[in-house]
DNA sequence: GGTATAACCGACTAATCGAGTAGGATTTAG
DNA sequence: CTAAATCCTACTCGATTAGTCGGTTATACC
């Protein structure tokens, strides 16, 4: 696997902050219900975009997170990060200052190392995708709020 | 980290049967040492390159492992699937028979799954670079065998 | 000021997976 | 027969994931 759900939890937590019209905070408990998600798990993840800061908290009563750029300045590269770490495709892959990759093989005399063509593709492409998609994009996939309390509440 | 050394492990194994010349097997200890890692280790890794019908083996003695194809016909992704398993960014995702992506979040009746939209686009990112990628692309790559035997064999 | 609400923080746990070891059984060339 | 190899199973050790739990701090509202 790929990623792990903390990826995909905090994702769905970003969607879910994005989706919302008005500038008010929204609770993570709110969030944890309309996601089912554990709230004490979500937040440990919402912390780790906080420290990013892709997201920005209130406390105190009627407090909770909103993002801290509009949706379509926040690229999912950046909300992946935050929430799994460098996106290297492996262990041996550290980023170099100016964009370079390098490889730890590399630096024992031994021969060029044979994996880094292929590595070096695959993170270009994860890179491309996840830089290439902008919460709005998934704001909008995932459409407006289907309101689970117009048939919830009242149960 | 998107994959682990079984990934790695096993593509520069690969590499290393496809830069043999010759048609003879090649023994997995001369591979453990060429590329300085574990044997017994290598063995386990091996062994899913053949369920996978990418290397065949030869049993006793002079026996060894030998590409299964011309390199050329090797795609990465048929490497990796093997070692790593399959490539899904996300433990929700099922790949459906004809080529398409189920996210299991969406059985249940809940809203169409937010992340699906990402997902979708890092794993053709991924499978396109794996799959435009043959292992003749890294043998080629990788160069001829510097010898080191020549230097250390003496030493 | 008190209280409910909610963010914040750190420690702990169970299960899984990765990485590697160990030991033996089987096959085959010489 | 024996040495060289594949093959196979089981085991260990550590790290990571996916949580839980308890408590502390901040704040809106009455």
């Amino acid at each position: 696997m790929l990623f792990s759900t903390k990826a995909e939890y905090g994702v769905r937590l970003m969607v879910e902050l994005g989706r919302q019209p008005g500038s008010e905070p929204v609770a993570l408990s709110a969030v944890a219900e309309a996601e089912r998600l554990p709230l004490s798990y979500l937040e440990h993840l919402v912390a780790k975009l906080r420290n990013a800061g892709l997201v920005t908290s209130t406390r105190g009563a009627h407090g909770g997170y909103q993002l801290a750029r509009p949706a379509t300045e926040i690229s999912m590269d950046q909300v992946v990060e935050a929430l799994e770490g460098q996106i290297a495709p492996m262990e041996c892959f550290h980023e170099a200052p100016e964009g370079k990759v390098l490889c730890s093989h590399e630096t024992d005399g031994y021969d060029a190392c044979a994996t880094k063509l292929l590595w070096t593709r695959v993170q270009g492409g994860v890179t491309k995708a996840l830089a290439g998609t902008s919460l709005a994009d998934l704001v909008e996939f995932a459409g407006p709020h289907e309101r689970k309390e117009s048939v919830g509440s009242a149960a």
